[in-house]
DNA sequence: GCGGAGTAGCGAATTGTTTCGCTAACTTTC
DNA sequence: GAAAGTTAGCGAAACAATTCGCTACTCCGC
């Protein structure tokens, strides 16, 4: 029997999305010149990749131009929340508040980060009756 | 050029492990009684998985009785907190933050877990000089 | 100690991921 | 418009994850 597919970026697939995401639209070489100051791969390997998620629907391609230019297909934040969730899902029996939980108390966040989250969890605290 | 391997859980291994936090060091037997309530599982599946992951040192096994018994090999804390701190670092650019904000913004948590945020951002927050 | 039931494990098949060599097509430059 | 460089893409190889069939082993009750 086979097994199902994950539907969650891999690794490298996000190594992707994060240059499309940081530097917007780009062509194979800029996606690839980008990875490989952090990783030794090959050109051949980057535009394979992009083709890859293509059909995956993860990056879009605009064939209009030449060379061809990609895009992610979801904003990051879409990206992240649903990372988030599968994580929440897989890992902490659903429960948002035991990874907050665990995140704030195993590393510091930064100090905007802390008042920012305070700011929220008034909000949060208000919202509710 | 060979990859990397990836050093975290895969998604079945996850569920078995689940398994054994929960109900403690199980016999084979018992971690797929319980895996295949959920999922549509083989026996012999579930004890390769297990013996993939003895090798993988995701588990430990007592050999010294019959039928072996499996433990996890690493807490649920320690295996989330890895877990975390790779999304983290994979998609969030490293700022647990932002992570943080995510979460309590996307979905809600519960109220005992917001108080207990609460409390617990305070303490950070004194915490800092 | 034999037969049946459950346990342990190997090895192969299948699918997914990542890699890159090689070729073709397209662009630019002279 | 030919040579040189760049881009696009296919197909195969290497490796990882997941599945299960089949076999052998262990243990129990008789």
């Amino acid at each position: 029997m086979p097994r199902q597919p994950s539907s969650q970026p891999t690794e490298v697939e996000l190594q992707i999305l994060r240059v499309l995401w940081e530097q917007g639209p780009s062509t194979a070489r800029e996606v690839h010149n980008r990875l490989s100051e952090n990783r030794d791969t090959n050109y051949s390997t980057t535009v394979k990749m992009l083709s890859v998620m293509l059909e995956k629907k993860l990056v879009n391609r605009d064939d209009s131009v030449r060379p061809q230019v990609f895009r992610a297909a979801r904003s990051q934040q879409q990206t992240q929340q649903r990372m988030l969730k599968d994580l929440v899902h897989n890992a902490y029996d659903g429960s948002i508040g035991s990874l907050v939980l665990q995140a704030l108390s195993s590393k510091r966040a930064s100090r905007e980060d802390l008042a920012e989250i305070h700011r929220l969890l008034h909000e949060l605290e208000g919202g509710e009756k």
